[in-house]
DNA sequence: TACCATACATGCTGATCGGTATGTTGGCAT
DNA sequence: ATGCCAACATACCGATCAGCATGTATGGTA
């Protein structure tokens, strides 16, 4: 039921995503949804907690563990970013949701943001841990990298979904990846 | 009326945003509505090409005309974007619509587009005049650099928006000049 | 066997949605 | 003065919405 309510939210939006679609895709009848959920609001939370943040965590906080190049590590995660048809057209759900819903409820604010701050914290911590054996360069600012990071990441797939089309994206993987490439500390060659 | 339209899609989003609500807003009726707009829909487009592209071309597009300092101008573009609570909580009127409506409808995508190309198109123009006029490093792709910029500024917009705290969007300036700088022409000075 | 809470399913409701059919009015041409 | 049309206003429609009241089946317990 989760599922295809992340589903139809991913498609519609929060707001105009239906019950009676969503109960339709899941197969189930609304006397079980409220048994399980207070509304449609409690349905919308627990999508955030238990599908999407395990995504984001999944994607940009585990891969981020115990790593020792940290560069590397995020330009792969960047470059494996899905470039399919079907995930660049319809966006990041982080972001979806997050755009949709932050300025109209702050139960959703909340929990966006901690899976935000996690992704940040994640990336700012192994950016930090680079720094100490010398593979990213000094003068970065791991928290302020990370946050410029997620914010191209984020851009980047807010015009590719605009347009449509993956070669926007596919570009900007390309320039995500350079900078990253910038923040390697000159002259530190780990077995390139 | 279109302002009204604007201001309540701007707050609600385009499905969710209701007619009676906007004709209550602009003091009107639905008969003054379906006279002129086909209708919701329609009423959509006009809000994008005649509040939303005229509001992008006097940010983004007039500042870029006839500038002999390129980097200089969209730092200073850059450096004036609102850190206004409400405006930083309301995100960005454009990518509000584009990530809500790109994917479901085409006429809404169309029009978006041409918003973004614009804004895009002379970016990248001015950075190929600063480029013959020796300001800007040559080996910036200005097209690139501009869909780069762009990603940036709705990224960091999208990350603000969510936090609901201006402090997002101020860190982010303060990259994104940052990032501008390293596109000039080293030792290239006009009147600093 | 009797009991009962959990886990659903069914049927309904008031509110709200976008949209339309019809009524009314003011101004301009003749 | 009259005719007429653009520019609205009013009243209403069917559809859909989230949500709730009530019915029912099932598995464990005593």
């Amino acid at each position: 039921m989760l599922r295809a309510a992340s589903r139809e939210i991913y498609r519609s939006g929060f707001q105009s995503a239906s019950l009676d679609t969503i109960l339709a895709s899941a197969g189930v009848t609304k006397g079980a949804l409220y048994h399980h959920f207070k509304n449609k609001e409690a349905l919308g939370y627990a999508v955030v907690e238990e599908i999407i943040s395990p995504d984001v965590r999944g994607t940009w906080v585990r891969p981020l563990q115990n790593v020792e190049d940290p560069i590397g590590v995020l330009i792969s995660i960047v470059q494996r970013l899905s470039v399919r048809p079907k995930d660049v057209c319809g966006g990041c759900q982080l972001n979806n949701l997050a755009q949709e819903m932050s300025p109209l409820d702050a139960g959703f604010r909340k929990r966006l943001e901690r899976v935000f701050d996690a992704w940040r914290e994640a990336t700012a911590l192994v950016l930090r841990e680079g720094q100490k054996q010398g593979s990213v360069r000094r003068n970065v600012e791991p928290h302020d990298a990370a946050g410029l990071l997620i914010a191209m990441v984020e851009g980047y797939g807010s015009l590719a979904k605009n347009a449509q089309d993956p070669k926007v994206i596919k570009a900007g993987i390309k320039n995500i990846v350079g900078w990253l490439e910038s923040l390697r500390q000159p002259g530190n060659h780990k077995r390139v």
